[in-house]
DNA sequence: CAGTGGTCTAGACCACATC
DNA sequence: ATGTGGTCTAGACCACTGA
């Protein structure tokens, strides 16, 4: 075998062996073949919905056995950045279709259905400057400029979330825009869509506080009341933090649920 | 190969090609195999911590393939039911030892430090009747007998967080006189070391709540507080509720932290 | 040193989807 | 009919562990 790399396409980013580091071993071949098609997918040689080669095109691409290639392949679908169907291929994940929407959103009712099932009311959506902690999250500059949203969801007809958002402009220009005219249910269907940025991962910290004056005036319900408070931040395929977002529920019919296994 | 079944230990239990429904792929041999070892280590044979046969042994046993073997293992792995390390072999899993201890316990000081590395306050321990809530967590009777605890836990000598604990005298007898005499700062490694339970999968749901007088007193601040209440319900491997918990936590300088990915 | 799990290959057959 | 991913085999070499 000659580890031949992958060449001819617009789009070729590196060679597997190009440095001169590809000592027996130094990364095994299919992690080496995991990242470079990572790279691949970041640079938008498949976009999301799109179909990749077949195990035997790339492994033929890359020198490789066909088991190699497949082992970095069920690596990233295990961590979701493809899915794979049996007799029709291998596909960059999306937002978008049937590969668990919305598998970000953890509140559900009382009574088992998800909170995310009701379209969002916005309330606003504008350039602003990012609050502090937003900018520190998104690692941008303390004054810097983002897009800022203002949602609601209803349980009901009642109010019993907000969600401020916060998307740096510098990493998604005309973001607000996008946002003002489509009002999306999923934003990060909206980021994938228009910027190519896939979100694959959230982190998010929990606390409880009491309504301000704000919040009370947002959910009609008296100050001081005990709400959920979730900070959460989105980071992109490439690692990079893309939005950050603080929601409040109120959890009286309402609750976050987190199902820890492994 | 001759599919020959496992036999001969006090432990077998029941050979892969038992029932007549083995018709080719009906179910994958590898997760006929993962079922298979999955009720080996459910009924013991090989106990938290210990070390499994090694793949070409149970290769043999099984009348398969080590990449058979293999591949039922590595599911074994992923989800936390065994750990594997090149040259030792493969070892059930423990809440003892370097295996993500206390890989259920999510909440954090602001500051970053995990809040469990400090052990618990055991205020009582004792035998009781489940709350309504518990006894259908452990779907248990509505006035069956449990072991409760209650625990607090403190950051910088403050009291930050407090612990409702109830775990079934059925499911574990004796478990009462075990927490009063042990008062360990894992519950978990003595279900695992006392019932051969493994605890592999939590429930958490999550909510804000106002102090209650009792909240108040035990964590000393004033009732109506904003405190997050995060009710949990841990599953054994072989998938029996085992413990219901009720924890309490003041979180002004305190979080939940959830990482969620793929 | 022998034994372990980790990687890699090259082949085979299967169920499934699409045309 | 063709091509896809899914399963399974049988061999090889490697790095690491522990006696």
């Amino acid at each position: 075998m000659d580890r031949a790399a992958v060449e001819g396409g617009p789009h070729s980013v590196l060679p597997i062996g190009a440095s001169g580091l590809d000592s027996p071993m130094a990364m095994p071949l299919y992690l080496q073949v995991k990242s470079h098609l990572i790279r691949r997918i970041l640079v938008g040689e498949w976009k999301p919905g799109e179909v990749l080669p077949s195990e035997m095109k790339l492994a033929e691409g890359y020198g490789l056995s066909q088991g190699t290639v497949r082992k970095a392949i069920e690596e990233l679908a295990v961590e979701g950045l493809v899915s794979r169907h049996p007799g029709r291929g291998t596909f960059v994940t999306s937002h978008k279709g049937d590969y668990r929407p919305f598998r970000f959103h953890l509140f559900y009712s009382d009574l088992g259905s998800r909170l995310v099932e009701v379209a969002p009311d916005y309330l606003s959506c504008s350039r602003s400057i990012a609050s502090p902690r937003a900018a520190q999250a998104l690692q941008i500059d303390l004054r810097a400029e983002v897009a800022e949203v203002l949602r609601v969801r209803r349980q009901d007809g009642a109010p019993v979330m907000t969600e401020n958002i916060m998307i740096s402009t510098e990493l998604c220009p005309g973001i607000e825009t996008i946002l003002q005219d489509e009002k999306p249910a999923s934003i990060y269907l909206a980021l994938e869509q228009h910027y190519n940025l896939l979100i694959v991962r959230v982190d998010e910290r929990i606390r409880a506080r009491a309504a301000s004056a704000e919040d009370a005036r947002l959910l009609q319900l008296p100050t001081g009341t005990p709400l959920l408070e979730v900070e959460r931040v989105a980071f992109s395929l490439g690692g990079e933090p893309v939005e950050w977002r603080l929601t409040v529920c109120e959890t009286s019919h309402t609750h976050y649920l987190n199902q820890i296994s492994g």
